[in-house]
DNA sequence: TGCACATGTCACCACCCGGTGATATTTGCC
DNA sequence: GGCAAATATCACCGGGTGGTGACATGTGCA
């Protein structure tokens, strides 16, 4: 029987290269960069090494898949933001943040690379932060021509600290659990960091913020 | 001649340590984390690395002697922030987010220590994470008893984020020269990041702040 | 069927790592 | 001078890494 069935070939190559993929996500999840090698990720993927090379063409090919499937779920994120509901540049503001927030979170892949590009500086990790910075910066100047923008204040300096923030406690929950001791670990927490990034957007922004 | 000066010793047990402490600076600052291990320190230090065993217990003992001078460096950085002349909370936190960036910005080994802790998550990484807090949580409450808490503010949550912003802009400077499009290189682009800062700070607790 | 190719496996290389025991040399005291 | 201890050096181990060439086997077409 030459013609077999293609769901249960034993010899297939592009379910070989998803369980690589799958593999060299979850060996960058659990060991973090540092552990991330071919020898690693074949032996999760069950596979040979050899076939990442010839498959991926090597770590950077792989990297650079994982840094696309990176700014791909930055950009789904980002286009589930209702916009036409925000009416001031805070809200708008507000509204960016809490999405960064919330797909960092909830993508221990991005955290992983984020953690890499802090403590590499090489071609591999410059790409992945501008890769990152295109996409939320693409989206919002795409997304702030509707609202006007406040007069007199350095918009772009204030979100990018904002942002930096989120970076910031989301690592730093996943390392350590904490951050400079506000504990990060249970809902309750992460609302309670939503809440005050948004009264921090507000207060930045708009002359007078809604009670809270 | 037995009986020679102690600074022309060629062996000399408190020069090597030191030769030692500070290779495994320079290591950190250059490779970062990950290419900090004993052959390369010594190497550095121009000595075998069985001293650093010898000396330090290791790669533990070494990496705690760095927390140590990083922890002493914070409060030596904080004890110098003029605080009798700061009279409202956004004003001492301002100070505070102040002399965080400074000291941070001027010192690599803590740049690469924050590094690490985003990075790995296991004893000696919790321990710098918890000296620093420390240091500053410490600083911060016996300092505060002279002003006021604003009622209805989570003033601990926002302090959280104004720190985490800090680090994060500054390590990422470090690993790739500007964040989310906010270039961080020139120190006019400190400034910047200095005024944003301030500027946030005092929005979020002064409810009127002051004409820049 | 037979043959070419795609797919997968194995063995091996040089290199670097952390760690340790044995050994050499200097120092300082008696 | 002599001798013990402190200081420093060397050689080696097992193990892990990234990378590569040779080989085996399944696949699909002529």
């Amino acid at each position: 029987m030459p013609h077999t069935d293609p769901e249960d070939r034993t010899r297939d190559r592009s379910r070989t290269e998803d369980a690589i993929l799958a593999a060299a996500r979850a060996v960058l999840i659990e060991k973090g960069f540092g552990g991330w090698g071919v020898n690693a990720i074949a032996r999760a993927a069950g596979c040979d090494k050899q076939l990442i090379y010839r498959y991926y063409g090597g770590l950077d090919g792989l990297a650079e898949a994982l840094g696309t499937e990176m700014a791909r779920d930055i950009v789904t994120a980002l286009a589930a933001v209702p916009v036409p509901q925000l009416n001031t540049y805070g809200e708008l503001v507000a509204a960016m943040i809490d999405a960064q927030l919330h797909v960092l979170q909830g993508h221990p892949v991005m955290q992983r690379i984020i953690a890499w590009e802090l403590s590499e500086a090489n071609d591999l990790t410059r790409a992945f932060a501008a890769a990152r910075s295109q996409a939320l910066l693409g989206w919002f100047t795409r997304v702030k021509g509707d609202i006007a923008t406040p007069p007199g204040i350095d918009a772009p300096a204030i979100n990018a600290v904002l942002i930096a923030a989120v970076q910031q406690m989301v690592i730093s929950s996943a390392a350590i659990g904490s951050f400079a001791g506000m504990p990060l670990a249970e809902p309750a927490d992460w609302e309670r960091l939503r809440m005050t990034l948004r009264h921090l957007a507000l207060a930045a922004y708009d002359a007078r913020e809604p009670a809270k």
